[in-house]
RNA sequence: GCCCUGGUAGUGUAGCGGCCUAUCAUCCUAGCCUGUCGAGCUAGGGACUCGGAUUCAAAUUCCGGCCGGGGCGCCA
């Protein structure tokens, strides 16, 4: 065969029919019928109809019913119309080539009637990947992607790569993974946080980047991975956190409309996407407290928001008509040291929210070096192990601030995904290390 | 880190001290069938997580290991 693909399934037009065309992909179903036979291929696009005849071509017939599903093959044949297959046309097959043959049995079924647990599917993601809905997130997935830089280009910001070997962790507090880097101790990124940060010092203004997340965090969750990806950005030159708040929502609301035109993958995923309204309501820190306890929560000023309470929150701002908004003006102790303070007690910090659970956090950025060595302190850290971080800020460094913003977690919220393993293709979870 | 829950053919399940030679579906193998598209029909195949303990008798009870799932905390 000179070629393994003149047509993808869903390409083939009327102009097609009469013609001989070449398809390739997997065998997803064989149908024998006794005298007829109808195979199923699956190829990126779709799936397409084999019809085999014994009477016309009796080796050809046996060859293609013998094979076993999941091979891979590419059939050379004539296209032809026909009003009784689904797509309207049916493939009368000259030429079969084998290119691969899947042992049997499958260790999961692509399209079987029973479904799998996820530890079966994750096991064999490489067939698990082959199902539709699973398509569908990861074309979505490079769609919203796509759109962050488109938007974000559009906006004059520049992507950036930063390490993930660092030589300290990012923020303290939450665990990170230590690795051996030859003679020394090093740490895999929790975040870009420091570096996108003393980009801040070089006049970039501007940047962005799609972000690996690596905590060693011993979380056994459907929302908690111990890889993750993230959009961070930073800006500079910014009056206050308002202004890193806008581009965040414009960006979600961005990625959020992209989605929703994949008519298609929706339709699979059974999932409707009615685009948010722009501005997301702003909530200080202080409102979301006093609604909470209203609504018979016990939580006190100053402590974080928990899983109930995320949620009561997210009820309650959906009575008022709000799937997004933001909580502002956190206490200052609830966030990370680089949180710029507003007075002594609150912070110029936030978080979007999305139907109670939280997709961004952000804030405007200290960018005195003085008042980051005391927030440092106050947060039990060693200025001494933030010296390369410090010196960023010695020698000009403008106001400015950004945020992290989890994609798988956006999925999530996007798609009705109810356990965050699926959003991603190989996930790293507590015990899972391969594939 | 704390807490709760599971582990039965390739896949997903039923059974929860003797009726188990372990259910059903899917799957796999062979056969029949010229219009299938969740094809149909016939026949066959395949499993109790591992190690101890209790018992006349353990898939079933108890203890421990291994491997999962989930909740909280923390976070994205």
């Amino acid at each position: 065969m000179e070629s393994y693909r003149s047509h993808y399934s869903k390409d083939v037009t009327e102009k097609d029919y009469g013609k001989l065309i070449t398809i390739s992909g997997w065998v997803e179903d064989i149908r024998n019928i006794g005298s007829i036979a109808f195979i199923i291929i699956r190829d990126k696009k779709g799936t397409l109809q084999i019809t085999a005849l014994k009477k016309k071509n009796l080796e050809l017939f046996e060859k293609l019913v013998s094979i076993s599903r999941e091979s891979v093959i590419a059939v050379k044949g004539l296209c032809k119309a026909n009003e009784k297959v689904r797509n309207g046309y049916e493939v009368l097959p000259e030429e079969v080539e084998i290119l691969s043959v899947a042992e049997t049995p499958l260790p999961l079924g692509v399209v079987d009637k029973v479904e799998s647990e996820l530890e079966t599917r994750l096991d064999n993601r490489f067939i698990d990947l082959r199902k539709q809905r699973n398509q569908a997130i990861f074309k979505i997935r490079n769609v919203v992607v796509a759109a962050v830089h488109e938007f974000l280009r559009a906006q004059n910001f520049i992507e950036v790569h930063t390490p993930n070997i660092i030589a300290s962790s990012s923020e303290g507090g939450t665990d990170v993974f230590r690795i051996k880097y030859f003679e020394k101790e090093a740490f895999l990124a929790q975040s870009p946080q420091l570096y996108k940060q003393m980009l801040m010092a070089t006049g970039l203004d501007r940047v962005y980047e799609i972000a690996w997340y690596f905590r060693a965090e011993e979380h056994n969750t459907r929302r908690h991975l111990n890889e993750s990806t993230a959009v961070d950005l930073e800006m500079a030159f910014i009056n206050d956190e308002e202004d890193i708040m806008k581009i965040l929502e414009d960006l979600v609301y961005n990625m959020w409309k992209k989605a929703s035109e994949c008519k298609d993958e929706l339709d699979v995923l059974g999932v409707n996407v009615v685009l948010p309204k722009l501005p997301f309501k702003r909530n200080t820190y202080d409102d979301v407290i006093k609604k909470l306890n209203n609504k018979g929560s016990e939580i006190a000023w100053g402590d974080d928001l928990g899983t109930e309470d995320e949620k009561l929150l997210g009820e309650i701002m959906k009575d008022e008509g709000h799937e997004f908004y933001f909580i502002t003006k956190y206490p200052l102790d609830a966030k990370p040291f680089y949180t710029m303070p507003e007075g002594d007690k609150y912070s110029r910090g936030f978080d979007l929210e999305c139907k109670g659970v939280e997709l961004a956090s952000g804030s405007q950025r200290i960018h005195d070096v003085e008042l980051l060595k005391e927030r440092l302190k106050t947060c039990d850290l060693n200025p001494k192990d933030f010296e390369s971080y410090l010196k960023g800020f010695r020698y000009g460094m403008p106001p400015h601030g950004g945020f992290g913003f989890g994609i798988e977690r956006f999925l999530m919220e996007l798609l009705d995904i109810k356990n965050i393993r699926e959003c991603i293709l190989f996930p790293r979870d507590r015990t899972r290390l391969t594939p």
